[in-house]
DNA sequence: ATCGTTTGCGACAATCATGTCTCATACGGT
DNA sequence: ACCGTATGAGACATGATTGTCGCAAACGAT
């Protein structure tokens, strides 16, 4: 049975985070498959990329379907929003740990295709955090913009986290919420 | 007169924050002088890199010194602490804007010199986490490695958003020092 | 004006990743 | 067992980058 395209990519993308800067003959290595085969499947190293980072899209759309996000953002109900925020930072974990060698590279933003994407993506969720902002979930003194760069940068803490073994993977999720929502300083008197 | 190494590195660092995989012609050109003149200055592309990536650390050993870190670690002054703590911060959104490529590129992380120092650099910070949790500033209950990384994760978000422009300049000190203290979540009733 | 140094320019070899191709082989279904 | 297909191995051309070199021109100090 020939490789199928998904399975190089599952295997491409967990070279990639490893070494973001694997050669093609090293991609094929690492997926167990000749360069030849791999240049069947993915006519240019670029094809391969844009596939990986709409595969990533994929996931990130999911996460950001699977939490309900675009309900919560029409809704002003603080329980929907505040559950839909939770379980979408949850969702974004998965994605950013699978596809987390995407979060720095830069390869993947030049291509305008990808690029367009992501900021669709990152749009509708910039639109979930002013809903949330409004809902008095989430402080109404930052620029919103700056609450999603908050979200892709705490993103970058998790992977670096996970990488160094810093951190059991089952405490990721509430490192991340209570950090994103609470912060790092001694938590206020109520 | 012969432009000096350093002023060579300072061009050098503008362009590859802008393009981090520019090639040694690019940069040459970036610079201003010829690519001739690149390479009699610094014999190959790993030595401009490791030149680089010293100055950031001796940025960021700087950023660390001038906020009295080493001191405000043997401290139990919580004053002392806190105030250390704003200002490396401070300092930290410096460095990060000015060598802003190197948060991310994982081509200077290859050096185990480079390597080395900033594992020692890092080291330094996480013991006065430590030290900052001990005296109450900080979370006790978080993984002080995890403090450490959250505040690496935001330097990535200072950086992109001020790469696109997201947030002015100057409201960044207060941005940063808030999330990472507060989080994003509405201000608790005292 | 002259001399020593630095620079730019162009050429050069070497290396590496990419993309294409051929061909023999192994595999799978019938 | 047979046949079509996918695969692996290897060769090949190509392009980009790197690092080196030589030489002529520009520059600076005296």
């Amino acid at each position: 049975m020939p490789m199928s395209r998904e399975q190089i990519m599952t295997a491409a993308i967990q070279h990639l985070n490893e070494n973001p800067a694997a050669s093609m003959a090293q991609l094929a290595e690492a997926v167990g498959i000749s360069r030849a085969t791999l240049h069947r499947q993915f006519s240019s190293r670029e094809e391969l990329m844009v596939a990986l980072g709409h595969r990533a899209h994929e996931q990130w759309h999911r996460a950001q379907v699977n939490a309900g996000m675009a309900e919560a953002t029409g809704s002003t109900d603080p329980y929907v929003i505040d559950k839909a925020m939770h379980a979408l930072l949850l969702g974004l974990i998965e994605v950013a740990d699978e596809y987390g060698f995407g979060l720095t590279e830069t390869a993947m933003a030049f291509h305008p295709e990808l690029k367009h994407r992501s900021d669709e993506l990152e749009e509708r969720e910039v639109a979930f955090y002013a809903a949330a902002q409004r809902a008095g979930l989430l402080r109404a003194d930052l620029p919103v913009r700056w609450v999603s760069n908050t979200v892709y940068g705490l993103l970058v803490t998790v992977r670096e986290s996970l990488r160094h073994g810093d951190v059991a993977r089952r405490d990721v999720p509430r490192l991340l919420l209570t950090t994103f929502l609470q912060g790092a300083g001694p938590r206020r008197s109520s």
